[in-house]
DNA sequence: ATGGCGCGGGGTCCGCGA
């Protein structure tokens, strides 16, 4: 079973991209992240897959879409939270959260909403047993865990995705029995998932890893590789996303 | 392409992203 993680900042705009991607790794399962479109205008992107779309127009908006049979599904949590930034699915017993994260901001109303978002996520977790539950958690965290996560830590610190109060929610995740794959495959590299597109960053190689694929103990057992793509990111036609695909294959 | 932003809405710019 291979899932892919992808924010693909539109994806009327990436379309063939996406499409490329799922023939090429033989992605089974994918979760997109700023889809920035309503569900109603959602294109199809496989006709071998079936999608669980939580979209709005113009901003945000998330998407599940697998090969194999979508057994549960939950767009968007309980209540209050009104951006679409939450799927739950339930695919081939393995419960998947897709997530697209807040940005925030320094300490304002922005940040507030993020913790809040935060806040939401660790509340529906509580009812899965994380040490027995077969979870993954994906998608845009829009958080930067450590100084290998970010290309400059002097400029990067006490900024917006790297402040101590979100290193700690990442954190927070791995004292619940999370593992961080791709950190668990490369524990001293410096490995990003996104390049800004203002300033040419991807060809200097000044990234931030704000993508993540979590997984409890209980699937990890069945984790077989992990590829980050970040050739895709490097193309310059059809343009590229500025997150990169991140690709987890498991034995199930 | 050694580059220096791209997207959507409804416009010939603006707000947003991180």
């Amino acid at each position: 079973m291979k899932i892919c993680t992808f924010n693909v900042n539109s994806i009327r705009s990436r379309l063939e991209i996406v499409q490329n991607l799922i023939d090429d790794y033989s992605i089974d399962i994918l979760c997109m992240q700023e889809i920035k479109v309503e569900n109603k205008d959602f294109p199809l992107i496989n006709s071998n897959m079936q999608c669980v779309i939580h979209g709005q127009k113009k901003l945000h908006g998330v998407a599940t879409c697998s090969t194999y049979p979508i057994d549960e599904k939950k767009a968007g949590f309980e209540g209050e939270l009104s951006e679409p930034r939450f799927i739950y699915t339930l695919i081939n017993g393995v419960h998947i959260i897709n997530i697209y994260a807040p940005l925030g901001d320094n300490y304002g109303e922005k940040f507030e909403y993020k913790i809040y978002f935060y806040n939401k996520l660790f509340e529906f977790l509580k009812r899965f047993d994380l040490k027995k539950d077969k979870v993954l958690i994906c998608g845009d965290f829009n958080i930067s865990h450590t100084a290998l996560d970010v290309w400059d830590e002097e400029i990067w610190d006490g900024e917006v995705t790297h402040l101590p109060e979100e290193k700690a929610i990442l954190s927070k995740f791995l004292d619940n029995g999370f593992i961080d794959v791709i950190r668990k495959e490369h524990p001293d590299e410096k490995i990003f998932t996104f390049y800004d597109y203002r300033g040419a960053k991807v060809y200097k190689n000044e990234g931030l890893r704000l993508d993540y694929i979590l997984v409890t103990k209980e699937l990890f057992k069945y984790f077989k590789n992990i590829e980050v793509l970040t050739q895709i990111r490097r193309k310059r036609k059809p343009t590229p996303s500025d997150h990169v695909p991140v690709v987890a294959e498991f034995d199930l």
